[in-house]
DNA sequence: GTGAGATTACCGACAAGTCAGTAAGCTTGG
DNA sequence: CCAAGCTTACTGACTTGTCGGTAATCTCAC
């Protein structure tokens, strides 16, 4: 598999919209085959969905498909690619805030995500599998990991300065903690829907863990009876 | 659930130890294919990982597998069996402990797991598979999230009453919150092994959670500047 | 204790189906 | 007319599960 991540022949950038190489509704028939993608990946996992799946759903054949995406893997890392690209433009302006308000847009996002469960199926899946041996998208979450416990470790960074907090040994505990309830909590909500509440939990949570940065309470073993 | 869980002719109870039927090398054969799967299922995720990649790595044919567990669903099923009695059998007192005591029981299991990689992964990537369509660990999953809540819901309850605090509210989702951190966190340490330290930072949010529901903190909203 | 008959453990071969990817050709917008 | 979009047809690689057969082991009458 030579370039890994796009089937063009030509090696320009993938975002670069190339306008004079496609048509309009080529386009829209790509968006709708990523739609369709984030659909069946996301209820069957990435290795028992198939391609006939997905071209059947957009009615097409499974190597209409491959015409426009060359492989599987491909499709599956531009699935990603527009999952990601589809939560800014959600975002007013298109840029995740910094800062304490960071929190607060983590918090808006998980409550956003309660209403998407296909999308965050997909995602909750995709990244489990990821851990497992060559994975295509095991290089895409090592970075969104890496990238998101940087902007959450600054977030932290800003809000003690602002509250006066000199020890920030727990920031980065913290910042990866955050992100692993929101994960978790996905998980648990998408296999008990109406028990557990995405938006209410997430907030719970990270209030917790922003508080307990900001001023820790007791050790765990001052509750156990001696 | 008792017998569903093997593909045995007879309507015997699993448990026991029926010692007429196989012999104890038998015994010992099915526990090295178990060990086999969680390496081979945990590496390569149960739809990639085949009954041939098992039967391999105990010097077997695929038949040899399939004479043993009837079929690849069910040697899943009896694979995560298989790790839930392995984990009680850690503890000395073969039973989990509550109450106050239950959290840090949480938080010595977090630090065992970061000593097998092989088991959690197994775990990650089945957990996140079961949400997908018809898998076979869906059940499995369901109900051993449905326990677990329970359990450390109760071991907040009798923490409370010890620490003279009345309002619960936010048990229900503290319970859930901490078995996401734990999930949440095994995955980004799989996916960055050196960065992420599974006990140390179980133990801080887990800590932030139990204090965040004794005496929650300051609202998110405070520290956003106005 | 031993030999006959049953049961268990496993293998080799194969059946049946699935899936990604390829090649060649039809169709149609521009 | 010609390239992009898509299909039909096909291949080769896998995979689960089945089936007979074989060798090892157990049971038990004698």
């Amino acid at each position: 598999m030579p370039d890994r991540y796009t089937h063009q022949k030509k090696g320009d950038a993938v975002a670069t919209e190339n306008a004079t190489r496609t048509r309009p509704a080529t386009r829209q028939k790509r968006t709708e085959i990523l739609r369709a993608a984030v659909d069946i990946f996301g209820t069957k996992g990435s290795a028992n969905g198939t391609l006939a799946d997905v071209a059947e759903q957009v009615g097409m054949t499974h190597a209409g498909i491959l015409h426009h995406f060359g492989s599987k893997q491909n499709l599956l890392l531009e699935m990603l690619a527009f999952r990601d690209q589809a939560d800014v433009e959600d975002l007013v302006e298109q840029h995740i805030p910094g800062g304490p308000e960071l929190f607060l847009h983590l918090v808006r996002t998980a409550f956003v995500n309660a209403q998407r469960p296909g999308i965050v199926q997909a995602y909750t899946v995709m990244s489990a599998e990821s851990i497992t041996d060559d994975h295509p998208a095991r290089e895409y979450f090592e970075e969104r990991y890496s990238t998101l416990r940087r902007e959450i470790t600054e977030a932290f960074s800003e809000l003690c300065a602002q509250e006066g907090v000199t020890d920030q040994s727990t920031v980065s505990s913290a910042a990866a903690a955050i992100l692993a309830v929101m994960d978790g909590l996905q998980l648990q909500w998408l296999l008990h829907p109406g028990v557990v509440e995405l938006g209410e939990t997430s907030q719970f949570a990270i209030r917790a863990i922003v508080n307990a940065v900001l001023k820790p309470g007791p050790e765990l073993e001052t509750y156990a009876q001696g």
